[in-house]
DNA sequence: GGTGAAAATTCATTGAT
DNA sequence: ATCAATGAATTTTCACC
């Protein structure tokens, strides 16, 4: 990827309402070459959609927390990220590497909620669950740096 | 908060580039009136911003890692977010209870690039580290169900 | 790939209810 | 809080380089 359209990545990724006007004063391009640029940095599958960052605390799920899974019974077919996708407490879901199976971030609004939340994990994906708090975020979702790919 | 305000934030974390009229239409209000309710969503920090939804793989990032740290020295002042704060490969940082004092999600181009980020995360917050290596992302970065708050 | 300009649409304010 | 109306700004398409 070349630098103009690194640059408009990165202006997205720091605010994804730019209008095609200030976008394209920023990267010395007409609105138009713009336009087209973003239309093919979508199309290409760079840029995936546009979301709004909400706060979690706000919509009442102050509470954070990262799940570990590993199966119950390791001789049974692994679809745990399947049967667990009807919980949206479920953030993200990873593979991983190393002792677990899978890494969950859930967010959920109580430590009852919480508990509940790892009955469900558990017979939904016959997995035992090994969780870790999360007491605060210094940081989340930062906006990657944008590197030299040509 | 209410019905509507629930349905103007799922609808813009679905998709944050949302014209006023479409999500107008959608909540069945008025233009104006849903262009004030998202004004008083962006103030009262319910939503924070917007941003482009990146494939990090396109962006040649396509190593992703969890990094537990530790300090090396538990009884220094423990500042580590604020001195990792500068390597732009640490997307989120994560206060956590447990055996681990932070949880790092890192993303990378390869794993020397990896390596040498481990180094740097060591020497920067005087700091051990546990490297779990994210092999697939099922799903990640999930709008969260908008609860009944009120 | 890029430009510029026209047409359609949307934004953002205002004032009334 | 909502609505309707307005001018300003933006998006989108198109012909041409």
């Amino acid at each position: 990827m070349e630098e103009i359209d690194r640059a408009i990545v990165g202006a997205l990724t720091a605010d994804g309402r730019l209008s095609y006007t200030v976008l394209a004063e920023r990267v010395g391009l007409s609105v138009s070459a713009v336009h087209q640029r973003v239309r093919r940095l979508e199309q290409r599958g760079v840029i995936n959609g546009y979301t709004a960052v909400v706060s979690y605390e706000a919509l009442d799920l102050p509470l954070t927390a990262f799940v570990a899974i590993r199966p119950f019974d390791p001789s049974q077919p692994d679809d745990a990220p399947e049967r667990l996708r009807h919980l949206a407490e479920i953030d993200s879901c990873y593979s991983v590497a190393g002792e677990d199976f899978y890494l969950l971030l859930v967010r959920v609004a109580s430590p009852a909620d919480l508990e509940r939340l790892l009955q469900e994990i558990r017979t939904a994906a016959n997995v035992t669950t090994r969780t870790t708090v999360v007491l605060s975020t210094p940081y989340e979702n930062r906006p990657p740096r944008i590197a030299d790919t040509d």
